[in-house]
DNA sequence: CCTTGACATGGAGTCGGCTCCAACCTGTAT
DNA sequence: ATACAGGTTGGAGCCGACTCCATGTCAAGG
């Protein structure tokens, strides 16, 4: 499969493919006689496997670590494991944090659908910190 | 309160402080005679807004959007909501990304744990080597 | 044959979000 | 009075993750 297939079906850019293999964020892809990228299934799952973790805010360079386990055989399992592990509870972190905002957000934003309406903005707390806003 | 002060409290630094007011993340934060920021409670309500949409991922350049709204008037609420509700949305978005991705993590932890116990790593379905899954 | 177009390469450029720096000012302590 | 601690500025530099570009190769079509 063609690097232009491969970028249609995942909507990202031939740049980032090449990319991604160049700092080893997926292993070296087949190449036909000429030179030219021809990715077989297995590395299309490569590819999805660094869209995947990227998607979850993995940095390209800890992506490219797990593949280098990858390719260096049964002995690295624990090593990815934890690896794996790490990503995760960054992304837990991430997650939280995100939610945290978002209950913010909703309370702000409810406090404006109030002021549309009535033309005064008001917060339940004289001075809540992110409702300073209001001067 | 002078900026150090500050930055203790938020744990950031005074680069970042001062970067947030050139681009008016925050507005012009009030000063000594002789040019010393001086933090008001409503100059810190406003570091606290900008940190809080940081921490929600919201871009630098929408804070600045937001805070200019804020400075412009009454005028301004639906457009204030309007972009919250922009960020939420956004937000929303990303989690529901970062979610996906961590059942696909816990997933692979899951047959790691195993495969560091068994010697063998095996995923459910046959081509699953990067655990490839649709966009 | 020559052009076209899809690919290749290495290296430079971009962008967001800081972060660092040199050069300068000022109030307090030794 | 001199050193020091803590501010100020404008501008440069850095980092991650792309993205763009000049130049080159090759295969097929007119």
């Amino acid at each position: 499969m063609t690097i232009k297939k491969v970028c249609e079906n995942y909507r990202i850019s031939p740049d980032t493919l090449r990319y991604y293999e160049r700092i080893g964020a997926i292993p070296p892809v087949n190449r036909t006689e000429n030179g030219i990228r021809d990715y077989t299934e297995q590395d299309i799952g490569w590819v999805e496997n660094a869209l995947c973790m990227r998607n979850a805010g993995v940095p390209v360079e800890m992506i490219a670590e797990y593949v280098k386990l990858c390719r260096q055989g049964d002995e690295t399992f624990s090593a990815r494991r934890d690896l794996l592990k790490e990503a995760r509870s960054q992304i837990l972190k991430q997650i939280e944090k995100y939610q945290t905002e978002l209950e913010r957000l909703e309370y702000k934003i409810s406090r404006y659908e109030a002021a549309v309406e009535t033309g005064k903005l008001v917060w339940d707390e004289p001075d809540c910190q992110s409702n300073a806003t209001e001067l």
